[in-house]
DNA sequence: TGAATAAATGAAAAAGGCTTGCATATAGAT
DNA sequence: ATCTATATGCAAGCCTTTTTCATTTATTCA
C-alpha cells in the first residue's frame, strides 16, 4: 500500500494554514513517518522511530491535532494503546483490518459491507455524521499451526 | 432488551465447573448486575454499583475471566475505557452500538452486514475463528439541535 | 463432616497510556 | 527584525489496568 507523501505533505500545509496550526519539525517528521508506516502504530512507536528528534508528549498532542483535521485515523486493536494511520486519499480512509488474537499481525483489508446499512442506522436513530469503526479478529494461518 | 438472567447463571455454573473454575458470591453479584444492564459498563462503573461488595482489582480479574470464556463481550467506545456486556443466548452475543460522540448516548443496535463478508475475508487470508467489532459513531438527535 | 488443595480475593504497589501546567522556544505574520 | 500566537519539553499527574503476595474461600474427597 504505497501512499502519496509527497500530495499528503502539500495538502497538509493547505489545511494547517486554515487552522491556524503550524508546520513544525516534528510534525513534519511524524507525517513522513506515518506515510511509510504499512500499518496503524502506537505514538510510543513513532516516538521510538523518530529517536529523540522530538518528545513523546508532542507526538501525543500532534496525534491528537492531525486526528481531529482528518488527516490521521485512530484504531483500536483491543490492547489499550490507540493506533494511528494516515488517511490517504485513495481510499477516502476509509479500510479496515484484520488482526491475528495471538502474534498480533495485522492485514490490510479494503473490502467493506455496502453503506447503506449505515446510513439506514443513522436515520432509523435520528443521528448525523456517522461513521463507524470495524476490526476483525482471528487466528491468522501460522499461529493455526503451532 | 431483556436478559434472562435465570439462564446465565444456571449456564454460567456448567461452564465454569468445566474449566476449574469456582462460583464466588463476587461473580454472582457481578453476573446479576451485567445482567440488568442495558448496555456495555465499565469496571469502575460495576464496582461502584456493587458498593463495597468486591474489590476493583476482583471486578477486573472476574471480567477478564468471563470475557475468556465467552460470557461477556468487550466494547470499545474510544475512551480509553474498556466496557462490558453480558453475552445473551439470544442474539448470539452479536450486536453493536451506536455511540454519540458528543453526549456518549448508547443504543442498541441489532442489524449487521451480511456473515458473507466475514468469512470471503476470513478465507481469503486464511484466518481462522474469525469475529469482528463494530462501533457506529455519530451525533445525536438532541446533541444535533444544541 | 472435616481436612486437603486449588483457585479467588484484598490490599498495596506498580505499570502503562495519556494528559496537563508552565516556562521556553519557534513558526508565521507584519 | 519584531511581535504574537502556537508548539515544545519537561515534570508531574491522572486514570485504567495489572501484578505481587499473603490470606481466604470454594470445591473435592476421604
Amino acid at each position: 500500500m504505497a501512499h502519496s507523501h509527497q500530495h499528503d505533505l502539500i495538502d497538509l500545509r493547505a489545511k494547517l494554514r486554515g487552522k491556524d496550526h503550524r508546520i513544525t519539525k516534528p510534525r513534519e517528521e511524524m507525517l513522513e513517518l506515518l506515510g511509510k508506516e504499512e500499518h496503524p502504530v502506537t505514538a510510543k512507536t513513532i516516538h521510538e522511530k523518530l529517536s529523540g528528534s522530538c518528545d513523546l508528549v508532542t507526538v501525543y498532542r500532534s496525534l491528537k491535532m492531525l486526528e481531529a483535521m482528518d488527516l490521521v485515523k485512530r484504531f483500536d486493536f483491543g490492547d489499550n494503546t490507540a493506533r494511528f494511520e494516515l488517511i490517504c486519499p485513495d481510499d477516502n480512509g476509509h479500510h479496515h483490518h484484520l488482526i491475528c488474537k495471538e502474534c498480533r499481525t495485522v492485514v490490510e483489508i479494503d473490502e467493506c459491507f455496502d453503506s447503506n446499512l449505515e446510513s439506514r442506522i443513522a436515520k432509523k436513530h435520528g443521528f448525523a455524521e456517522v461513521t463507524h469503526q470495524l476490526g476483525f479478529f482471528g487466528i491468522c494461518s501460522s499461529c493455526q499451526t503451532t
